[in-house]
DNA sequence: CGCTAACGTGAACGCTCACTAACACCACCC
DNA sequence: GGGTGGTGTTAGTGAGCGTTCACGTTAGCG
């Protein structure tokens, strides 16, 4: 890895800002080289196409949710500690990187069909961490209700990315947390 | 208003389908056409633009929640009385459509500039309702806590539209209600 | 020094797509 | 029965865009 950043991280970079702001088909191969400074085809270059740029970004987020929740699960025995660990990893992921939770979560239907497989592969795998720390914490009623609940969390914790965006990290974030953490314990009814 | 769905809201209600599932940009009116059984350019019989089918859309879905939350506001004096409400009108109007929900926040992007004004200043005025109830409910350290809470709120009510989806609302609908009145009462730490 | 590989450029190609144009059908009504 | 407005169709047009191609430049290296 090297110090300064790589030109195929800085397009990974501005890509994610733009795709952000006005979704995958909204901005153009040209509209992605302008914004690092090179012009148009020379992204070919460092990806094998916009979709393969895409498969890149989403994939690297779902591998980097995966690792962070499988090592907290190594980490803490006691279920509900577990998610209390989850619930500040992810809230701390979703604040630093509002573009990629965005892009995530919009533009998945736009992955070339092994990709998205893929991802959405390293995604349910994330879910389960959740579902199950939920079941043996006793705070879902069932497998279905524990889905339920890790996905609403994550609509929770991955919303001030989607709205204003503009709210200060340092505010936001304890607000976060301690809905969530409140909402996963009041789950069961 | 006919007793039979007029080919307007045919058409509108299968672009909603098309658009939560592909995205604004990756629909096209031939294939909207093809949807309601008619083929292509027919759409302009009964819409000004493609874009402009999207601003009714949208623009109507503000409208509703806004009325809503505007007679709920009338009717419950008491701020905690008037968010139970609220939960529980945005959390069925969640469920019962889904796909308008999805279109909702991820194709705003997508609206010529006045719809999208017009749009956002309905979205707004519905968030006030819930920032307002939130704070003379002494339930958020401030106005932008107020916010970002209630944001929170919304993305735990809309997430089992984006994520699976074919979960069934009878199970969801209280998990979902429960979470997210917790979360409300849990947000000034 | 020449060879090579990495990186960039502008031009061209081919396709999709929103939108328009010209025409047809049909219900309705005076 | 003829005019009229609503609703459809097919063919065409022009623009945008992803991708490829042919070529230029530069850095490293035997």
């Amino acid at each position: 890895m090297p110090v300064t950043t790589s030109r195929r991280e800085q397009i990974l970079t501005e890509a994610a800002r733009l795709f952000a702001r006005h979704g995958f088909h909204g901005v153009s191969i040209d509209g992605i080289g302008a914004a690092v400074g090179v012009s148009g085809p020379a992204l070919y270059r460092h990806f094998p196409s916009k979709e393969g740029l895409l498969a890149e970004m989403l994939v690297g987020i779902s591998e980097h949710l995966l690792a962070g929740g499988q090592e907290l699960a190594a980490e803490h025995a006691d279920p509900v500690a577990l998610l209390d660990a989850l619930v500040a990893f992810h809230t701390d992921f979703a604040l630093r990187q509002p573009e990629l939770i965005t892009v995530q979560d919009r533009d998945l239907a736009n992955l070339p069909d092994p990709s998205r497989r893929r991802v959405r592969g390293l995604q349910r795998a994330y879910v389960e961490i959740w579902v199950d720390a939920l079941r043996r914490a006793d705070l879902a009623a069932g497998e279905e209700a524990a889905r339920v609940a890790a996905h609403g969390a994550f609509g929770l914790m991955n919303s001030t990315p989607r709205s204003a965006g503009h709210t200060r990290g340092d505010v936001a974030a304890p607000v976060l947390v301690a809905m969530t953490r409140a909402a996963l314990r009041a789950s069961p009814v």
